[in-house]
Parts: C-alpha cells; structure tokens; sequence
RNA sequence: GGCGCGGUGGCCGAGUGGCUAGGCAGAGGCCUGCAAAGCCUCGUACAGCAGUUCGAUUCUGCUCCGCGCCUCCA
C-alpha cells in the first residue's frame, strides 16, 4: 500500500499488514454548518479505513472537532450568543450532517476544549525545553529553534513575508500556542501563564499524541492546511521530542465555478442542502470520480453524471437471473479484476480507477463482484432490495397489463402516465407478472 | 515574487516510453404495440516549443495557462 506524501514529496510504502495505522485528520471549525468541501476529507479517510482494515490493517481514525477559536468568537459575537453555545451547537449539527452519508465514524473525536490538561502540558514541556516563550500571557512557539521548520510546505523562513508585526514576537516567524484572554472573549481556561486559550495548531499535536501516540503513520486534512497549520503542528510535536506523523496526505480542494470553495469566499454549498439535493449516493460517487489529491469541480454537470452512475449500478441491481449458472462474458474474469480492483486501492488510494472496475464489472453483470467492493464506500445500498410497490400502484400496473392483453394500448399508455404522476415508472418485462416497478427520482 | 500541485477527446477522469482505461453526453442499430431498462456498433485525445530516444501523451528544459498556500487565515 503506498501513498502520496507532502513530505516526501513521492509515494511512501506502507508497513505490511497486519501493522497499527494511525491516522488523524483535521476536523472542523465549528462556527456554521459545514459545506460539501468539508465533507470530502471526512469521505476520503473513512474509507481509507475501511480499505485498510480490509487489507488486513488495525487502523485508529481520530478526527478532531476545533470547537473553541477566533472565528468562533467573531461568529458569536456577530449573533449575541455565548461562544460554548455557538460551538456546542455548530458541532452537534457537524455529526448529524456527517452522519448521513452513511460512513459511520471516527474511532475517536476529540474536541479542543476537553483536551485542556494535555495542551497545557504540551505547552508547558515547551516552554522548558527553550522551544516556546511566555510573552505578556501569551506563549508562542519559537521557531527559530526548530531547524527543520518549512520542511513540510517548502516555505523557507528567510522568505516569508512579514505580516501584522506582533511585539510580543521574538520573531515575525513566531506563532501562538496560547493566547492570553481579550475583551470580549467569553470563554477561558486558567494555565501557568494567566487566564487563556490554546493556539490553533497546538491541540492537535496534543490530541494526536494523547489518542495515536508520539509516532504514528498518517496525518491527514485539506490541502488548504499545509501551511501554517501543519507545519506548525509538525515544528510543534517535534520539537517536543516526537517523531509524529510519517505519512501526511492532503486532499484536494472542491471548487465551485473555478474557485475553492470556502466560507470565507463565500461560494459555499453546505453539505446539508447537498445530500437533500442529491441524495449521500451522488455524493460518494461523485467523490470517488476524482483522485482524491485532485481538485474537483462542484457543478449540477459533474453531480448529473455521478447521478447517472448511480442509477446505471442500481439498475444492474435490479436484474433478477440465477446467479448461479451465469455465464461472464469473454474478457471478464474476477480475479484478474479484483487483483486490478486492489492494485488501484493499493496504489495511492485510486478511486477513479477502482471505479473503471466496477464499471467493467457492471457491463458483465458481476453483482457479488460490485456489491463487495461498494460496500468500501458505503455504495452497498446500491444493491440494497428497493422498497415495494404500494397496492393502488400495482393495481393500476395490474390493469394495465390487462389491458395489454386486449390491444387496448390507449389505456395501457392511460395507466403508464397515471402511475408516472404517482411517482413510479412501470417497464414491460418478459419474467413473471410481466412488469416491473420501480420508483422514480 | 516565493513554495507546491496540475493542464488528456463535447464534458468528467485514470494511466502508460511502443499494447482498448472507464464514465457521461451524442449518433446508428437490436429489443418493445410504443416506451423504459438492457445489449451491440461508432470517438486514434493527451497545452505549446525544443531536447533525450529506434520510438514520448508518458522522461528533461523552457514558455503559456489554471489552482492552492505564503503566520492567526478555511
């Protein structure tokens, strides 16, 4: 199993199963309702997970939810509401919007304000060791003190521009680990250093290690994080003395007409109006298109023809044959396509190309081949039995095959559109009661 | 300006130093009372310019274009 790596810049080779992967990925911010482009990452390492636990890993996925920060307190202040209020709110709301894209959850979820005792301790271990100074009740990281600093990004220090000078900075490089309380702030946490809160790089090297350990193999997010944010987690945990993350993969960005999607743009779709617009199927579907270091385009073009593809599978799933005499056709056979299937998984988590499989599998008619494999994505459902019929539908369907019988084609075509504008659609077929229904979009 | 990732047929999107990616859309056909679903057939694309090579879409360099990041900002 290889991956792509920030870091290393190449493909980085995985321990061979069975060996503890431990992932962290970057959560969210929660201030609003989450968009669509935050609901890829969370995809992508669910089912990396599920990939690897079927390859025979014992994976942890720990995903952190920021829930105390400054956009947080902008956006509480702009509604009048207490800050905790704000934050309780906007995460409960995250685990429902995630929750129904059917993928199940994180092994653990940590949030930044639970995460106290360890955060100040981190601190605190770094401000020992010389890596990180008190100033004026704020603690910054010493960057200077880190010699590998921009590894990650690339970013050499000499080269970075000087934003807002901060005096209480040694360096314009220096960035915060815990910022002593404002005006208006109204949530605090006491700490060696005064009344204040954590930075926003700083609980996630502290969540990592408290849940993964010093050393782990993944760290995940968007690619939107690499600087600062992870290169100040990696200055962070290693400076403390861990090895941290060895692999860290960042997933593309979803855009919306050419740009990143982003609150701060504010060409954002949430991930709520999404699933009801499009339904958790599209969605995946439409994830799995694209590699997911890819950036993707978020259109009505693309989800039509994620639709479509979901439809095209569903179908296949409607057949009804015995399986048991089917004959493949010339050029298929399952485990040459299932080696193929696992070498696309396995190099660098290729979606698009697993996807062909499946896609090559559904024109030979390989249910047990899909259904297996979709089940990785949460796609199963696809092959999921759909619901039946209600007695005035297939009455009317009755009737109209009665009508068949006779010629009365005027009627047959009646009832067609009658059971249309109930919402099914009726399809002749040469098996049993002569037709089939199936439910409309 | 610096760092990084890309530019593939109408659209989406893998991949490879020489061998069919796949999907969507479109065209024709089979099937059907008509449909729907399904099936069959049809597309020689790889930003541009040099170079390496017997041979490059795939390697190297340059150019053009796009996207992300460049310290509190998602």
């Amino acid at each position: 199993m290889r991956l792509y790596s920030t870091l290393q810049h190449e493909l980085v080779e995985l321990p061979p199963p069975p060996a503890k992967v431990g992932i962290y990925v970057c959560g969210p911010t929660v201030y609003q309702r989450i968009h669509v482009g935050n609901g890829r990452p969370y995809v992508i390492f669910l089912w990396l997970r599920n990939w690897l636990q079927q390859r025979g890993y014992e994976v942890k996925l720990v995903s952190n939810i920021t829930d105390v920060n400054d956009k947080i307190y902008a956006e509480s202040e702009r509604e009048k509401r207490a800050s905790a209020d704000l934050a309780r709110e906007m995460s409960d709301w995250y685990l429902a919007d995630t929750d129904r894209l059917g993928l199940g959850r994180p092994d653990a979820e940590p949030k930044a304000t639970e995460m106290m005792v360890e955060i100040v301790q981190l601190i605190t271990e770094l401000v020992g060791s010389g890596h990180a100074y008190e100033a004026g009740g704020d603690v910054y990281f010493r960057v200077g003190s880190y010699g590998d600093y921009g590894r990650l990004s690339g970013q050499k220090p000499n080269q970075m521009s000087e934003q807002e000078p901060n005096p209480l900075k040694e360096d314009a490089r220096d960035f915060a680990l815990w910022k002593a309380t404002k005006e208006g702030e109204d949530t605090s946490w006491d700490s060696p250093w005064g009344k204040g809160r954590p930075g926003w790089h700083i609980e996630c090297s502290a969540m990592a290690a408290d849940e993964l350990g010093p050393a782990f193999e993944i760290h995940g997010g968007g690619l939107d994080l690499v600087f600062p944010h992870h290169e100040n987690e990696l200055a962070q945990s290693r400076a403390a003395g861990q090895e941290f993350a060895h692999i860290w993969m960042h997933n593309g960005l979803l855009r919306l007409t050419g740009e990143k999607m982003s609150k701060s743009l504010g060409n954002i779709q949430t991930l709520e109006r999404v699933l009801d617009e499009w339904g958790r199927e599209t969605l995946l579907l439409f994830f799995m298109t694209a590699h997911w270091r890819s950036p993707i385009d978020f259109s009505p073009e693309t989800m039509m023809q994620a639709r479509t593809q979901v439809d095209a599978f569903r179908e296949l799933f409607r057949m009804k044959f015995d399986r048991s005499t089917q004959q493949f056709p010339q050029g298929w056979d399952p485990e040459v396509e299932a080696r193929k299937f696992e070498e696309a998984l396995d190099n660098d988590f290729n979606t698009p190309d697993a996807l062909a499989i499946l896609h090559k599998a559904r024109s030979a008619w390989d249910q047990d081949f899909i259904k297996e494999r979709l089940s990785i994505f949460g796609l199963d459902s696809l092959a999921a039995p759909e619901e039946e019929a209600p007695p005035d539908i297939v009455e009317w369907a009755e009737k109209r095959q009665a009508a068949r019988a006779t010629q009365d084609f005027a009627e047959a075509d009646r009832l067609r559109d009658v059971i249309a504008a109930a919402g099914w659609e009726v399809r002749d077929v040469s098996d049993d009661p002569g037709y089939q229904l199936v439910k409309g979009d």
